[in-house]
DNA sequence: CCGTATCCTGGTCGATACTG
DNA sequence: CAGTATCGACCAGGATACGG
């Protein structure tokens, strides 16, 4: 493989059995879902998802966009104002995905009690002794 | 946090903001669906889920199973058979989370042809001089 | 305003060897 | 059969500084 390192995700070498980890390594990302979730309102500019965005950095901003807009997800749209003006836009297909991450997020909201109870319930049975500490 | 390093999932300091970044976290290990996947049919064993799933480690099975277990998404039954048995079951919880990830299936292969063809265009577009090579 | 380049750290996972 | 323990590699992502 001759490409250095530029920080966009490596092609993977064997491919994917399954679709549904396709679909995760593209949206497992730190902040994937985060900036498709605030684009989904429409075109949205780079300082306006940084500030959006609580906690993530310039850089970590840059390289998941440009990695969405390489899969097709988002497009990059300059202004050639002064100062510069970029736009970033959900495509159809990420609306779509969008949508879906949807129902994740009601499934999440629904079970959010049960898992936190389900993980406090796991954590007190293996690790009793802790509590007095 | 007094807690040694036990392979499972260390709790966040500062709670998620973003329910469905709280989903991906559970899921978004590299095995976390697969399993899901294999077990949504019905119980089943714990040398059954390592045929079944290509490439996984013994370590990574049960760091992961466990790591289900305790979010309350599979249940671990041990009968204390000779040799022993153990058998993983998706709760209800967990078999509401497979029928969204179906969505997420159904949406990558749409749409894998579209991002296939979406990242090679943009891989040719930055990386031209790389294709006499 | 919108990035890129570099350096560095901690968490995730694979390999391997050992147990009830 | 169904695990656990230990070590090490790798890389995603944070901090920081600079550039058009």
């Amino acid at each position: 493989m001759s490409q250095r390192n530029t920080g966009v995700t490596p092609q993977v070498v064997n491919a994917h059995a399954c679709p549904v980890r396709e679909v995760l390594d593209r949206v497992a990302g730190k902040w994937s879902v985060q900036i498709l979730v605030a684009a989904a309102q429409g075109p949205i500019r780079f300082t306006e998802l940084e500030r959006g965005i609580e906690g993530i950095s310039r850089r970590m901003l840059t390289l998941t966009l440009r990695n969405l807009e390489r899969d097709g997800l988002v497009t990059r749209t300059v202004y050639p104002t002064v100062p510069p003006r970029v736009e970033y836009e959900l495509t159809p297909v990420a609306q779509e995905l969008h949508e879906t991450l949807q129902r994740l997020t009601d499934w999440a909201e629904r079970n959010r009690v049960y898992i936190a109870e389900a993980r406090a319930a796991y954590d007190v049975e293996r690790q009793p002794e802790l509590l007095d500490a």
